[in-house]
RNA sequence: GCGGAAGGCUGGACGGCCGCUUUCUCUCCUUGGAGAGCGAGAGGAAAGUCCGGACUCGCUGAAGCAUCGGUGCCGGGUAACGCCCGGGCAGGGUAACCUGACGGAGAGCGCCACAGAAAUGAAACCGCCCCUUCUUCGGAUGGGGUAAGGGUGAAACGGUGGGGUAAGAGCCCACCGGGGGGCUGGCAACAGACCCCGCAUGGCAAGCCCCACCGGGAGCAAUGCCAAAUAGGGACCGCGCGCCCGCCUGAUUCCCUUUCGGGUUUUCCCGGGUCGGAAUAUCGGGGCAGGGGGGCUUCACCCCGAGUGGUCCGGGUUGGCAGCUUGAGCCAUGUGGCAACGCAUGGCCCAGAGGAAUGGCCGUCCAAGGCGCCCGGGAGACCGGCGCCGGGACAGAAUCCGGCUUACAGGCCUUCCGCGCGU
RNA sequence: UGGGGUGUAGCCAAGUGGUAAGGCACCGGUUUUUGGUACCGCGCACCGUAGGUUCGAAUCCUACCACCCCAG
């Protein structure tokens, strides 16, 4: 209980500086698909596709995770989710470029058993050829 | 000790860093947000969606009938059930115990392939026996008796044994099976003993059906409210616009009483007001008829009632809130009941997300399993200790409950049965 | 979340209690110099899985599995 609120303190910056690039949640079907016609970077344990907005739609950076029922029950795939969404919430608020939408697809079995920091390394990897292949 | 049977519980623990949703309290600022603090935050199956409910809906309500569907030994439990408990019967197991769609085939209809003579109130192929006629004495023709033997089939009008007979046959007898009757026990299913009947009446109802009981339909993406946006629609075609009342001093028209003003010839004319009356073609009101709303009928109700129906064209929305978690709820104690379960008292509040939170990473420990060592105990099987490796199943709330079914690494507890050994 | 449907040879499929039709494809043969066409023939089915009813099940019943469709 005390070791939390001294943590508090601790994670207040951090916070602020992802309240600079704050994250958006992608819901609409149309987004995701308008996402998957722009490029895409393979990696082991997911797929990227990501897209520079028109101007005019949304501000910031804006994401979207999914899961076919190939990667297995409702809970494997909430797992992988889950790990997408910890990989995105630690990289994208200082590599993720404003205006645009990022959307992070879950594999079967790789995405829930490969290494984090892997996984950490293969996102900003992804995120360099994807903002490399766009200009 | 070994091998089983039944029931119940549990579904890794602790800690660190970083996150998500949210009750309550406080602070800040402009609605509304932001921040801080203390808390809370997946299951026994949350699953499959197979039953039963709660709840919602002018999908018209109620009663009856019909249709359709479900259930099916008896009794009880329950809000209800196709669930549960207890009992009966049948089958399996040495036993503990397990399993069972377990009403009706002497209400009716239908089906029973192939084989077989014959498949349901069917009969006689090979046979067996008697009589008649013929005879080459082997037998053959004709008439009759029979259902024991053969063969077919899943199934052949009770079975076995004996008597009996020309041969046979419940023809007679014993036992078994079956049917009927009342009696006794039991709420009942059913059981028991007794008496009677020599006893043709197969199977299938998870074929139609009969009987008893139950059930309206759709579903929280139900439903209600708010906001925004756009529209306050257009075109064409068809069918229609019935009857009665004259009612509020309706409206209109007409007649009439009286009065005022004007024209003027006292009686006439024009205009306005007023008392009374009449009429309803038109406008308005009321009622009736009529039309529509369910599978049908009756009653009730609702809508239309002067418009309505059809076709085509055009436009907008994918936000928010409620429903949403206090419930056939959980825990404890007492009490009734063999039990399922009921009752009483006290205490508790225990996830509410919404493209969907309840987590990510790491460390230590703890079980299962494997290897090695001590070679510690022991005749041995094995047990104990230490170290290393390794690693935790099935699975994620979506309106909420009661069940069922299916999946599941293991661990723990209780009761019981069989066998072996010891006392 | 709720509702509805399907499963039969490699593919498309018929079959509503009694030996599982048919077509395409495959394979073999004949015709042809060869190929195609045409003709003839062969095989290919634990009827989605597991139980049950029945003498007998693709068919009837129950449970499960897989796939597909619909709904604001």
């Amino acid at each position: 209980m005390a070791g939390r609120g001294s943590t508090n303190e601790k994670a207040a910056p951090v916070k602020s500086e992802a309240a600079l690039l704050p994250l958006q949640v992608l819901q609409k079907r149309s987004d995701f698909l308008k996402a998957a016609r722009a490029g895409r970077a393979p990696c082991p344990a997911f797929l990227l596709q990501a897209r520079q907005r028109r101007a005019g739609e949304a501000d910031g950076v804006r994401v979207g995770f999914t899961c076919s029922k190939k990667v297995g029950n409702a809970v494997a795939r909430n797992r992988a989710k889950r790990r997408l969404r910890e990989i995105a919430r630690l990289v994208l608020p200082t590599l993720g470029k404003p205006g645009w939408d990022y959307v992070l697809i879950g594999r079967a079995d790789h995405t829930a058993t490969r290494d984090f920091h892997s996984m950490q390394e293969d996102l900003r990897h992804a995120l360099a050829r994807v903002h490399a292949a766009r200009k």
